[in-house]
DNA sequence: CCGCCGATCTTT
DNA sequence: AAGATCGGCGGG
């Protein structure tokens, strides 16, 4: 079985290889259909530019675990660490194509109206899922972790768009978002 | 459809 | 004091 992402890799690497795979939640599934990367203490958008602290523990463990943290104090962010163990590189996960729509999710997201609103959204998907700080730093690839990433071979480089990253006061010009050409279940930019 | 603004609270 | 967001509101 050949290998599909080597997560150790740059977060700049995996972020468009993630495009396609699979995140599992409490809530139900998803196909990643954007996402960004977040370097370490070269990056001064990345939560670990400013060193190692309580929060962002988990950003400098090793590759393959969820870093989940609190914004704006109600909404959460989900993210997979990647890099070198110590690195504090992460890919956040800004939207997802439900696999179905449970009920469960429709729950999560009563202000829901229309489909494509129900995760299309770091903030929402985490919603949506039923992702929360409870589940930080769980390993992403274990059977017993209530959140999972199911990794999916890449999607072919002309199905994926790049661009900047979103919503940052700083580093505004790095092109490190990445997302699925077409799709209509990305975020809003 | 678009832009503005307030919510809400942890982290620095 | 700011922040890797979201949704409601008002105007065009």
């Amino acid at each position: 079985m050949r290998t599909l992402v080597d997560l150790s890799q740059h977060s700049s690497i995996v972020a468009p290889k993630l495009l396609g795979s699979i995140l599992h939640g409490p809530n139900g599934s998803g196909r990643i259909v954007e996402t960004e990367a977040y370097g370490g203490a070269d990056d001064p958008a990345s939560h670990s530019s400013r060193g190692l602290t309580p929060r962002t523990e988990p950003m400098f463990g090793p590759a393959g675990v969820l870093y989940v943290y609190l914004i704006y104090g109600m909404y959460h962010c989900a993210n997979v660490v990647t890099g070198p163990d110590g690195d504090g590189q992460a890919v956040l996960i800004r939207a997802i194509e439900p696999v179905e729509v449970t009920t469960a999710m429709q729950r999560a997201r009563p202000k829901a109206r229309r489909e494509i609103d129900i995760a299309n959204g770091p903030g929402k998907l985490c919603q949506a899922l039923g992702i929360d700080r409870s589940h930080d730093g769980e390993d992403l690839a274990s059977p017993n972790s209530a959140v999972r990433l199911e990794l999916v071979e890449s999607t072919p480089r002309d199905e994926r768009v790049q661009t900047t990253r979103i919503g940052l006061s700083v580093a505004t010009e790095t092109p490190w978002r990445w997302y699925l050409r077409g799709s209509a279940w990305v975020s809003k930019t």
